[in-house]
DNA sequence: AATGATGCGTTATGAGATAACATAACGAGT
DNA sequence: ACTCGTTATGTTATCTCATAACGCATCATT
């Protein structure tokens, strides 16, 4: 995506977690991971880490540079397994148009994600599509809609502004 | 896109252009750009030929192999430009979730453009999504939005009889 | 013709993702 | 505790997708 070069706004709409609101989230993962009978391994634990700590969306390279705790990376499948299992589990979602991820922001897993991404400062932010329902109706005849990828670019509240 | 290794059906939703509808399409396409002053040049019709052509989505590097007339491919370059054009005019549409490219087949330049993929037999119908502007409305306080992308997936009717 | 803008051809490389195979860890049943 | 099937990981290599950078060609205007 071409963000301009005259945006000199940050990534703030999701300032990334740390510390022990960061510990708790990955807490909280493990819970649902272990309701549910899933693996919250090492590696998987490592990626959400990577993700919820960031400020914006992140490159799948991004993640395999940042991946070992010395500055060592980690080899593709490793990260992208990883991704997978996240977007499986509703922990994570990746932007299509953006060949990036996220973790998911809201409760519910399952859910259909939805993204409005700043054309200026590059911030990617989920909402619920809950006009989803209204999309099988919208869409041509006889398809039976499964889930829907819906990526819509614009200029966030602060780059409006700015 | 995993379609699934059950799927008998073929790509059936767009047949695909051939003979006088083809030549008519393309004489349309050189007509459009003659009213704005663009220029369809040679690469760029052949990208349009090819993709008027097709059955389905095609990726960037099938329209590589096929571009030349004796099975020589074209360089990558030759076929993105022409793919940046093609769509910058409204004659192309690229889905994210697919990596791939369709012509357009809605009339109106400009049009935000969106998709039903189907993932039995790989089918990607466009449609017009009128509640674009509902869209704007449903997304977080505040943001802009200027564009849409939006990717359904499901089945169509012939893979749901079948 | 000179000029400037746009487009093309070419080489090389960057960015994104996965196939394939071997090894290791888990967990249910005995 | 053992064994067996399953799931996950480590590793190497490769595949797919896309663009940077450069020089030349073409076209419209002067």
């Amino acid at each position: 995506m071409d963000m301009g070069a005259d945006c000199h706004h940050e990534d703030g709409v999701h300032p990334g977690l740390a510390g022990p609101v960061l510990a708790d989230a990955l807490v909280l993962a493990e819970r649902r991971c272990a309701a549910t009978q899933e693996r919250l391994t090492a590696p998987r634990r490592r990626v959400l880490e990577l993700l919820l700590e960031s400020d914006g969306p992140q490159k799948a390279y991004d993640l395999i540079a940042a991946f070992g705790a010395h500055g060592e990376p980690a080899k593709p499948p490793t990260v992208y397994r990883a991704l997978e299992f996240l977007e499986r589990l509703g922990f994570a979602h990746r932007i299509e148009s953006l060949n990036a991820y996220v973790p998911c922001r809201l409760d519910g897993q399952g859910h259909r994600a939805a993204f409005v991404i700043c054309e200026c400062c590059g911030a990617a932010e989920e909402f619920e599509p809950d006009f989803a329902t209204q999309l099988a109706a919208a869409a041509p005849s006889g398809y039976a809609v499964r889930s829907v990828t819906l990526e819509a670019r614009g200029l966030c509240p602060a780059c409006q502004a700015g």
